[in-house]
DNA sequence: ACATTAATTATGT
DNA sequence: ACATAATTAATGT
């Protein structure tokens, strides 16, 4: 096995303030792992003896409701942590995991978060705010759920991944990874005939370009309006 | 205001 | 050539 590259986390938020050695140790620990596109890294119910970070590629949390239908709960860009049931004392993963694109990951058996939060300064302070950030976001999208309607959540969710995911380019910011309609229906409650609809429309307003698996939004402000959604007062 | 059904076309391997 | 994605129109709740 190929040894790995102390540079990997020195810029990932919570080993930041790590010194050269602290890394090598936990490094050492680490199983990388490369998963191809489509690929579960660990599944719904299984029980969580790792915890996971993301060195690159592109992570999606799907859950499965009782019918069989498919919700995505939210994405993981590069550099984050996921999978981090163990510390929060589940002993099973609540969602999978799945890979958008090609990944490559870190794993540590669950045992060692305690000794990382004990040891490392700045990890669990950090490990702990991307867990607020995360709850917050999932509390946004309840609200947005129960009270928007579907262009409003739609276009909300495009945010969304434009922020976390977006890459510049040419005529707009690009989600960084591909995409489907199905994906935006099933991360917004609603169906892919609604989502690619709206984007055709969209696109005739110039305010996003799409293609197979991909959307680039063009004019990020008009977005942010309709995605407020001001109407009948 | 939206889903569902179904038929049609485009696109990537 | 085949499977997967996307569009579009018609119909339903």
């Amino acid at each position: 096995m190929a040894r790995l590259d102390g540079s990997l986390l020195t810029d990932i938020a919570p080993f930041a303030r790590l010194a050269p050695s602290q890394i090598r140790e936990i490094l050492d620990l680490a199983r990388p792992k490369r998963f191809d596109a489509g690929l579960a890294v660990f599944e719904e119910g299984a029980p969580a003896e790792r915890f996971f970070l993301l060195l690159d590629g592109h992570i999606r949390v799907v859950r499965t409701t009782p019918g069989g239908e498919q919700i995505i709960a939210m994405h993981i860009p590069a550099g984050q942590l996921f999978g981090i049931a163990p510390a929060l004392g589940h002993v099973t993963y609540p969602a999978t995991a799945m890979t958008a694109v090609e990944s490559l990951v870190l794993s540590w058996p669950a045992l060692h978060w305690h000794d990382f939060v004990a040891r490392y300064d700045g990890f669990g302070p950090e490990a702990g705010k991307m867990v607020g950030q995360r709850v917050g976001e999932m509390n946004d999208r309840i609200v947005e759920m129960a009270t928007l309607q579907v262009e409003q959540r739609i276009a909300n969710a495009v945010l969304r991944l434009i922020n976390q995911s977006g890459c510049k380019t040419e005529d707009g910011i690009e989600i960084a990874f591909p995409i489907t309609r199905q994906d935006l229906s099933e991360m917004t409650g609603s169906t892919l005939h609604t989502v690619s609809r709206l984007l055709s429309q969209w696109e005739r307003d110039g305010i996003v370009k799409s293609a197979r698996k991909r959307v680039i939004v063009t004019d990020p402000h008009r977005l942010v309006v309709i995605a407020a959604g001001r109407e009948w007062p």
